[in-house]
DNA sequence: TCACATTTTGACAATCATTTTCGTTTTCGC
DNA sequence: GCGAAAACGAAAATGATTGTCAAAATGTGA
């Protein structure tokens, strides 16, 4: 609906690496639009409510988001200088983490798992 | 050395689960030591520098720390409600990192991987 | 034990990402 | 076109974490 939503989707959409709020912020204004800081982060929180992007943190606890292809569980291989990642799966890791949890009693067992490293690019 | 960082380390042990700093300040306080903020954080980030205790960060981002039995890489099987986390090995997923970061030209690689749910007792 | 250098500490201020607040502007249904 | 509801944005408020700096604790050699 919301044209500044949709400018926030879009200017994700245009990188295949994780960003920051701030950095989409400062990407959209330098391309003229006169969007409020204020405004990104309520348009990726509704984004990410959504399911339509995938967010995580950074070491330093930023916030980073991604649009991905899918919005089925995936998990990322994302380059630690250029931030740019690749969707990757790995089904017995699903499966493990679910063993894992019914073996110590745990219910309802969900995870998160990311991985990093130089990308071909970067090297 | 420091009687200080001592009292944080200690105070993380008598923990099963992860604790933010502040979480830890409160718990020193209450117990009558005259630790500063600053001193907790200054204590914490020793610490984790020296691998003496993992870190992860909350969905809100804050840092949770947590003083783990054995110093080796290994991931946590962590009960949202309270918590309390099980140290856990899956050297198949290890494995797996490394291939999947091979196979998109990614060097260096590494990971994270946490597992959550509810535990047995909060349940 | 004493004088001095070094390290540790803690109160307080400063950062910085993120959230709230709140008045204004747009958008929509009718 | 008209009023209610949703979206905006600027500025203030939050809250965790870090930086500053002077005081206190500790160590060292004479």
């Amino acid at each position: 609906m919301s044209t500044r939503r949709d400018a926030v989707r879009q200017a994700l959409t245009e990188s295949t690496g994780f960003r920051s709020a701030q950095d989409l912020y400062a990407d959209l204004r330098a391309d003229g639009s006169k969007i409020g800081l204020t405004t990104v982060y309520r348009a990726l929180q509704a984004l990410s409510d959504s399911g339509q992007v995938d967010v995580l943190r950074t070491d330093d606890g930023e916030a980073v988001y991604r649009a991905c292809d899918t919005e089925s569980h995936h998990h990322h291989l994302v380059c630690r200088v250029c931030s740019t990642a690749v969707e990757i799966e790995g089904p017995a890791v699903e499966r493990w983490a679910v063993e894992m949890g019914a073996k110590h009693g745990f219910t309802g067992v969900t995870h998160t798992l990311e991985v990093f490293g130089t990308c071909a690019r970067c090297s």
